[in-house]
DNA sequence: CCTCAAAAGTAGACTTAGTGTACTATTAAT
DNA sequence: ATTAATAGTACACTAAGTCTACTTTTGAGG
């Protein structure tokens, strides 16, 4: 007697050699795009050019990457919800700002690309394709604001009345934008990381405490 | 004897014909568009159907508006430095977040569409048609930002270092937009302006205290 | 190993935003 | 009235993204 469950059973999604090879290929073509991007910049590289080099159709290309902006930015989402995260981390006892600022300044030591405080010639010319694609940097403004969202649940989740988690999480999340620009504007300037980073400790210092205690 | 200036002097550029018809021209363009937007969509109109229904030709409306946004969202240029010029304007003494609050408390009273506090039906169409379309509120926010660096720029020339400027210019332009988003989301809930009323004095309140006295 | 249904990929036509170019029509000043 | 600049048009072009109908690959079961 047949089966009447459905055959293919989809299992977790990381299995089976489909799988696998999606995956490559996703990597294939994303490399790909950025490398022609970084080459010749954003709007000089066509779809069709980059479908062509990865070896795939157009149409394949937009089924993994639903719009052009993508094939730059999806590993901006790994980070944006990272503020929430760090929150939901964070030791019994201390404050969300607590340890955001800690977070923060650590990351600035690890010189986390995150914090714009980069000079990897590779991590840096890839901050410059974005912030000088307008196109990019609207992309990037979403992931912001998703970030944002994920903040502020969190922060209500904890306690805060939702207007103040909102609020709070726009101001937190824009600052801590705000100080990676500056840092990456540094490091454009040609300073490198290492003559930038006590200056840039400074800021985020500053930035928090005008965030805990107000600009009065 | 020629006269060897040119013989096209631009004058201010509001007199004349030419100039009259123009910004007419431009006008009607706008409002076509606008009624057509709507009417069906920002994504439902093409720029084809707007210029013919309009009477000029696709190549003279994108001479008026580079971009089908601009169609849009022209007239918001207008506030996007309207938080810079009411520090600028405050009476003397007056700390620059004092006068901002003063300010956004008296827009609210007069139901300033930018507070996001009117039921108008044709005010809140078009806000509802700006902030359901994603390339409308990416533009929006170009906007935002420029209205952050005319703030930042504004602190600054009033005392406040680059940093603090710039950090706190972002915190309030951002506040004031989000107030504006919940202010906006409720009428779109079908409450009405003056319902909401008490509640916005609350959050903007609320929120000025926060710039103000931090965090914590 | 073979079968076969689902999933992945392709080809190519289509829509629409936006640009470049070469031509025509207005306008305003002499 | 002449004329040079400016505004507007027609038309062709590029490129992003979608739709549809077709082919290929894969992996599960017998």
């Amino acid at each position: 007697m047949e089966n009447l469950v459905p055959k293919v059973v989809p299992g977790d999604g990381t299995d089976g050699l489909r799988e696998r090879k999606k995956l490559r290929l996703r990597e294939t073509i994303g490399a790909t795009a950025i490398r022609m991007f970084l080459e010749s910049g954003f709007d000089q590289v066509s779809i069709t050019e980059i479908a062509h080099t990865a070896g795939v159709s157009r149409r394949t290309l937009f089924s993994y990457f639903p719009a052009k902006e993508d094939l730059v930015l999806q590993r901006f989402a790994d980070h944006e919800d990272e503020a929430a995260r760090t929150v939901r981390a964070r030791r019994t006892g201390q404050s969300p700002l607590k340890a955001l600022r800690e977070f923060q300044l650590s990351a600035l030591q690890r010189r986390d690309p995150y914090t714009g405080l980069n000079d990897d010639p590779e991590i840096s010319a890839f901050f410059r394709l974005v912030l000088s694609t307008e196109s990019l940097q609207a992309r990037v403004m979403r992931y912001t604001s998703r970030g944002i969202d994920a903040l502020a649940k969190e922060l209500q989740g904890n306690g805060s009345d939702p207007l103040t988690a909102r609020l709070a999480a726009v101001q937190i999340i824009m600052v801590l934008h705000e100080l990676a620009l500056m840092n990456h504007e540094c490091i454009l300037n040609g300073q490198s990381a290492a003559d930038r980073y006590p200056e840039a400790i400074r800021a985020t210092s500053r930035a928090f405490d005008l965030l805990q205690a107000g600009l009065k």
